[in-house]
DNA sequence: GATGAAACGGAGCCGACTCTCCGAATCCTA
DNA sequence: TAGGATTCGGAGAGTCGGCTCCGTTTCATC
């Protein structure tokens, strides 16, 4: 919000042009690959995208403010769904299509929180969520063992799916089904062990800065084998 | 096999050493952290990394042969359950505790499919693998619409959780619950869409170069939003 | 169309990383 | 413990990417 006067339109397409390409660019090499292929990729020169994006940090920033409101779009469909069911239904698959698509956000996150720990639009949709799970399971259709944050965790879980590329994408529906069906509240369900985790832990925990390194110890196999 | 003579003694423990590290590494910076700070971190000089290591390509390869001896490790205790469906829950569990405990594997993986696109040690599991789920699904207790290929993309969304980092790591037996009941052979179960895929297709897919382009289209918002 | 302002392009500087080379240090054998 | 071979350490050459600077081009307005 500096002026308010319209940027010239070569510049507006400019900029669009680097946000798509950014997106494209990082999601198949990081966020650490040269921005002088980006340039190159949108058809600028390179002091182009440093006009629009003072560093990387400013470009990765604007590309996860696009991605929020992205989400924004999606709640009212998702949290207005006729049953608490069908909001569940909903949350994890259109959440898991969204991260699929847009392979280039979960790299995005991480990124931020080394950017700026502080930064943490959409925090306001733990409420939502937790209104959601809670609808489902008074209605007795989602298993009461389960928390907002585990389904947040397994929207995750199937949007790493993304990774694996285009050649995936028409099956991960079919790992979609398993976890709605794990998910339906049944007398023979197998109780979901230890307690769930606060929605402040699970941001922190989805923007991880990256694996701590405690858990990996040596390979029991030496070297040479 | 080259020479059977043995090493120094210093210099096995250095490889040991850059190997431990290198998986600390590569867990927390990506495969393509600086390779002098594997040797400031191992306690050794620039030199002696590439004496062990042609390049960063070798160092991953032998990452990556130590990973899939880890599996064939794990193989007897799995393959060997008393039931089918034990089998089931101890592939889940075993394969998604190895996967969070070293968070460097899924990196390694995707970048030896660019150094060695034919190498394919780990094929021989395939056959191991759908002999475990025909066993399970004869036996009546894994759901029928779910094929060995499933089971190992879901072993896949198990262990991305090892991208979360420690502070996770008390929580993913919560998802493998709620994914373990999803594929109960029940009446009720929502059918699993479309066809499953064939296991050549698995390799390429976990070992997927990076995500596809095609997919990633622009945020609905362009730009000051 | 002329004019001023805004944006563009790309050459080039600087810092970071990879990998090499060789004198110094360490290890094994006798 | 002395000798010979192996390994180590780190300075430095070469390369690559981040970012800047400014002459040139494009755009909006009159």
């Amino acid at each position: 919000m500096t002026s308010n006067a319209s940027p010239r339109r070569d510049a507006r397409r400019n900029h669009e042009r680097l946000l798509v390409e950014a997106r494209l660019l990082f999601a198949e090499r990081g966020v650490d690959a040269p921005l002088d292929e980006l340039a190159t990729r949108a058809g600028v020169g390179p002091g182009t995208v440093y006009r629009h994006f003072a560093n990387r940090d400013a470009l990765i920033r604007e590309l996860y403010d696009t991605g929020v409101a992205d989400l924004h779009d999606l709640a009212p469909e998702i949290l207005g769904a006729e049953t608490g069911w069908r909001s569940i239904e909903l949350y994890l698959e259109r959440l898991a299509e969204w991260l699929i698509g847009s392979p280039y956000v979960p790299a995005v996150m991480r990124r931020m929180a080394v950017i700026d720990p502080s930064y943490k639009p959409g925090a306001e949709f733990a409420d939502a969520i937790a209104g959601m799970v809670a609808r489902a399971q008074a209605e007795g259709s989602l298993r009461t063992d389960v928390t907002a944050v585990d389904l947040s965790v397994l929207v995750d879980m199937l949007g790493s799916l993304g990774q694996y590329g285009g050649a995936y994408l028409p099956f991960w529906r079919r790992q979609l089904t398993i976890v709605l069906d794990g998910l339906r509240a049944r007398p023979d369900n197998t109780p979901v062990p230890g307690d769930g985790q606060a929605f402040d832990e699970f941001h922190d925990m989805s923007h991880a800065k990256g694996p701590r390194p405690a858990a990996t110890q040596a390979s029991p196999h030496p070297s040479g084998e």
